[in-house]
DNA sequence: CAGTGTTATGAATCGATGTTCAATCTCAGT
DNA sequence: ACTGAGATTGAACATCGATTCATAACACTG
């Protein structure tokens, strides 16, 4: 079975524009995207730029791809940790540990979204809010259910959720002060303890093992 | 009294530079850095673009110069509401409700902070690094005394304050989502709930009237 | 009023960069 | 080998914006 030249060229684009986007996702994250010229995002990625814009409308189009990226790793990676576990808080604890590890191994892409939002056209930057509250919402989910399974107390679970959220983009966010101190692994740990301890009945904290020890530094 | 020339001449200057600083919070905070050009600015300010430049060294100047700004309105009204307390909990309380409602109140200048960081040359940024650190550990030090004081139990400190931080932050960060949801001083009650309630001795809760709900959103 | 020093002005300068496009190359088919 | 279509190249172009500097205006003093 050989393709026809419509897929010749549709794997071509694919492949153009994935070197395009890991070229650009190295300088954004030394450079930021105004210190980053085309010019050198073409040199990085081994083509002219004359090839780049074969494939990428302008500038701008290119920090929504690599933007897009990121996001999308968050939202293919969190919900596979989910996967498998009966209990809520289970699932809850794997899913915030794969959150907090996707943004460790993608420290400047977090702080890129953060960054480059004012760079973005509207509707672009609507995408990307709708790709952070979809993950957002898979914790809301698991806050709910442990709720009902009488895990943890009645709690505003959207707010909850954010601040995992929040406090998972911390870890990139403030890696200059977090980042000599403890690992991911123990800062996952140690952030989930604080939000869940705040809302989990009593008579079950014995159950999980990463509950079991007070809010200290681990070390 | 007469003040001599030089007196003359450092307020000229410093009433040029607030000029320049109230202008270029207002066109930060809805275009960003790259965006605003220095002769806007000048406009904005009702000065010409030659006398911007008698006044700050460069453009890059100017965003460090706001963001100092920014950073000193924390320093200087967080610990101002701790003041006269002798409940250390209560004092942290209200230095963190202060902490939510400066930012609030200059919800730009925080976004601008997170975003803008990548522009400023290294030792700026080691300055804005260490105004930021210099807030937390008003917090620090106040969750170590209701240690000390058998209010909350042993906890990392360090990395709760730097929670309270970024929850702080996330008012502005996160605006978008919270803002039609909740007024600041909701959000304040509840964020510092949730971190408090995972660490204080159960016995003292009652104290504490902000601590007298569950953590639902107050509605 | 004239002279001097200080301050303000805004058009010009200069450098950088996003994007284009004419020329060239490559590949597949005949 | 030739041809045509598609892909690539990189210098040129047009635009933009940070900064400068010659000129003008202002304030003060003798």
């Amino acid at each position: 079975m050989t393709a026809g030249p419509e897929a010749v060229r549709a794997a071509r684009g694919e492949w153009r524009r994935s070197q395009i986007v890991d070229a650009a996702t190295a300088l954004l994250s030394t450079q930021g995207y105004h210190q980053m010229s085309v010019n050198d995002l073409a040199q990085e990625a081994g083509i002219s730029v004359g090839t780049v814009y074969q494939y990428v409308k302008n500038k701008e189009d290119i920090l929504l791809l690599v933007m897009r990226d990121i996001l999308e790793a968050y939202r293919h990676n969190v919900p596979r940790a989910m996967e498998g576990f009966d209990d809520p808080l289970d699932r809850l604890s794997s899913g915030f540990g794969a959150y907090c590890r996707v943004v460790d191994s993608r420290r400047a892409g977090t702080i890129l979204a953060y960054r480059e939002s004012s760079t973005l056209a509207k509707d672009a930057l609507s995408e990307m809010k709708s790709l952070e509250e979809e993950t957002t919402g898979l914790l809301v989910t698991c806050l709910r259910e442990c709720v009902e399974a009488g895990i943890l107390h009645e709690h505003d679970s959207d707010t909850l959720a954010w601040d995992l959220t929040m406090l998972a983009h911390m870890w990139s966010l403030k890696h200059w002060h977090f980042g000599s101190r403890m690992s991911i692994d123990e800062y996952a740990r140690l952030q989930f303890a604080v939000v869940v301890s705040a809302i989990i009945h009593q008579e079950v904290t014995t159950r999980y093992e990463y509950l079991a020890r007070p809010l200290h530094r681990l070390r």
